[in-house]
Formats: structure tokens, sequence, C-alpha cells
DNA sequence: ATCCCAATAT
DNA sequence: CATATTGGGA
């Protein structure tokens, strides 16, 4: 029985990993037409890594990547030499939106609390992520939401930090502080001061993904690593010395999820919530 | 060049 | 509504 983890197997697992995830048919969103030829991707440097022709509408995209189609491919080409039947090279074309599904927002959870506060800027994010087509921009939207979401918990966390403690602990907090290591949403920020990444010079070196979780490399052989689970951050995990399988995946989270739950305790406590904690709210 | 943030657009 | 884009300052 083998126990180590490889580079190559690390890299293996990345790439098949999502392969093997992908989303099943049901779970795309219906696509009326194609989203980009490959030669076409190719030239606007959209990778399309070894997909073939056949398998290009599926293999491009990451397990929980999901493209949106745009409609009305009309202005999207330049209509080179005047054959309409038969679409040629588009030089307007417009990327489709990204979904950010729960489980690419978890990839970029655990980005940036990978990378922590100081390294967590999109372009890094992005790379950290790994995912294909995936931008900076795409990034750098996402992570600008994604701070006053934290900076909204961290506000209604200490708001109610102070009063009657025993009595009725905020839900947020009380449901926070079992520090279950694996839950997706957990706002990174609030657990980031107890990581050590500030001495990696180029944390984007050190991680493989496998069932998408991000997975730390193996340390030095013979250093078997202390795994203090309310020290680690959501989705981190140490690949343990004595075992090549991660103990167990994240159960799938949403805030929909997790805001129902909130309200049960809630309802429970006879607590009276004002508004649900969402992770991006709109009013 | 990249980041950041608010406002605005789609 | 969720995501994209833009604009201006660092």
């Amino acid at each position: 029985m083998r126990q180590e983890v490889t580079e190559e197997e690390a890299k293996c697992f990345a790439r098949w990993d999502w392969e093997e995830q992908l989303p099943s048919p049901q779970e795309l969103v219906p696509l009326s037409q194609a989203l980009i030829a490959p030669d076409l991707a190719l030239a606007f440097g959209i990778p399309s890594s070894s997909a073939t022709s056949a398998s290009f509408s599926s293999a491009v995209l990451p397990e929980d990547y999901i493209l949106v189609a745009h409609h009305d491919a009309s202005d999207l080409y330049a209509s080179g030499g005047g054959g309409e039947d038969d679409p040629e090279p588009p030089r307007t074309l417009k990327r489709p939106r990204l979904v950010w599904t729960p489980q690419l927002h978890k990839r970029f959870v655990d980005a940036v609390a990978h990378l922590g506060i100081a390294n967590a800027v999109p372009k890094t994010i992005m790379q950290i992520m790994g995912v294909e087509g995936l931008t900076r921009e795409n990034v750098a939207s996402h992570l600008q939401k994604y701070r006053l979401y934290l900076k909204r918990v961290k506000m209604q966390g200490l708001a109610a930090a102070s009063p009657s403690p025993s009595a009725s602990p905020h839900p947020f907090l009380a449901r926070a502080a079992p520090a279950d290591p694996f839950l997706p949403y957990m706002p990174a920020a609030m657990l980031q001061q107890q990581y050590h990444h500030h001495k990696n010079p180029d944390p984007t070196q050190q991680h493989y993904y496998h069932q998408n979780q991000l997975f730390l490399n193996r340390p030095a052989q013979g250093q078997p690593v202390a795994r203090p689970a309310a020290a680690m951050g959501p989705g981190m995990v140490f690949v343990p010395a004595q075992t090549t399988k991660p103990a167990q995946s994240a159960p799938l989270v949403n805030d929909s999820e997790w805001n129902r739950k909130g309200e049960e305790d809630d309802a429970a406590n006879g607590v009276a919530r004002k508004r649900e904690l969402t992770l991006f709210p709109t009013g």
C-alpha cells in the first residue's frame, strides 16, 4: 500500500478531478447554441486544452463552471468574406457571463483563504483557482462583492458580540463557533489571522485540487502535520502523512441553506431576525 | 501594470 | 437580479 502522493499524482488529480465531476447534462444550463467554436476559442485566447472538437462543449469547462449562452450571434461575426451560412471567426464576440456556482465560489473562498489578506488580489486568486477561462475581471468583480459581504458579516458579528452572550448568542456566530473547517461559506477573513502564509514565496505552486477541494502539498518526508481543525480555514486540508485520501469532502452548503437553518434556529430560540444574511445582498 | 471602490450598465 | 464594465484615484 503506497501512501505517498507524488507530485505527478498531484498534477494528475488536478487534471482529472474536475473532469470526473463534470455536471450531468441535466445540471447544465441548456444552451441554445454553441458558445464558441474551438477555432474561435483559440483566436480569443480562451484555452481549450486538449479538448477535441467532439468533446469541446463539455470537456473544456471545469466541473463547477457553467456558462450561460448569449443569444444573437448576428453582430458577433465580423462578416469576413460574406459567407453567412458558415460561421466565420467573430471579432467582437463577448464572453458569456460567468455563473458563480457554489462549487466555483468555494474555489474562490478557498483560494482567498489560502492566500491570506495580503496576497488575495484578483490576479493571484485567479491563478490559485486554476479555472480555465476565468478572467481577472471575473475574479475582481466577485472579490469586490465578497469584501462587502465580509464587512457586513464582521459588523453584524461585532454588534451581536456584546449584549447578553449567555442568553441568546447571535445565530450566525453561534453556528460559526463550532469551527467546522469545511463550511464553504465561512468568511475566510475571520479565520485568516491563523494562517501562516506570509512566508510562502509562491503560493500558487504549493497546492492542488482534488474533488473540488484545495489541498496543500504534503509536507516534507516523515514530518507529520498537526491538523487542528479549529485553526484551519474553510476547505483547507493538509494531506495527512498516512493516507493519500483526504478525510472527507465538504458537504455542499449554499447560503440559502445556511440562512434557512439560521431562521430555524432563530425561530426555535425566539430570536427575531431582521434580515436574511445573504452572501451578496442587494438591498 | 494592477488594484481598489463606487457607480452604473446590462 | 447577478455579473460586467467603467472611471478615477492609488
